[in-house]
DNA sequence: GGCAAAGATGCCTTGACGGGCATATAAATC
DNA sequence: GATTTATATGCCCGTCAAGGCATCTTTGCC
């Protein structure tokens, strides 16, 4: 009984992961308790093909973890990837932790110079 | 003298943004101090479109903006969009601080049932 | 005005991803 | 073993984003 391991995608990817919509709603579903691959698609009202796709997407990033349970797969969070995306944030945290107390600085030095919005003269729409 | 408002993507789509390695990269340098288009370019060794046509998407998301200085553009941070990317993870990190106190449970767990690995008999590599 | 430096855009091509649909697998039941 | 329920995969197609390259703008300077 050999295991293969799956290949894990790339730590780097977890921002790409969650950047799917269909995704980011699977796991804050899943943020309440586990739940089977039907138990989402109904939830969710998409196809179940598709939920089993990016629950595939998920489980291979490590965000989540499925179980047996007699012919369902119940899904359930593991923290980690998320815990990475978190640790990315973080000196951005300290970042704006300085510039919020004072936002005022920031908008009165926005008027003065005329915000740039586009080098280019800028076209109607588009 | 007129301001086209520039279409601002929708809040949701600020993971997509943050999505793509090279945008990580500048916010990640922007996170020290402002810097010229040409700055950036040298610092990630990346072509100039491709450092305008990311910081594009980044002032358009709302995650920088610029200053003129002479035929420099300086950018620099602006803090919303990392912070409802920040939101967007709360409940989870209230989550996982429940469940890191104590991992030995999920890992116990884990042994006694077979962790399902993909339900069909993995095939090699693939 | 003409030139140079610094950026911004346009166009094209390529590759990755998500959805739909049909179909293969798994597990339980009779 | 056949059937049913619950999932996972394969395949095809359309879309969209990113990089490369060439070119247009903007701004400063002489």
């Amino acid at each position: 009984m050999r295991y293969i391991r799956r290949r894990m995608s790339t730590p780097e990817s977890s921002f790409a992961i969650v950047a799917e919509p269909n995704r980011r709603a699977i796991l804050t579903l899943l943020l309440s308790s586990e739940r089977s691959v039907g138990e989402i698609q109904r939830e969710l009202q998409m196809s179940q093909p598709s939920v089993s796709k990016h629950l595939r997407v998920l489980r291979d990033a490590g965000f989540v973890e499925a179980r047996i349970e007699a012919q369902k797969r119940l899904y359930r969070l593991k923290p980690e990837p998320l815990m990475e995306i978190e640790a990315w944030l973080a000196p951005f945290r300290r970042f704006w932790s300085k510039h919020l107390d004072a936002p005022e600085k920031h908008l009165d030095r926005m008027e003065e110079e005329p915000h740039v919005q586009g080098t280019t003269k800028e076209k109607e729409e588009k």
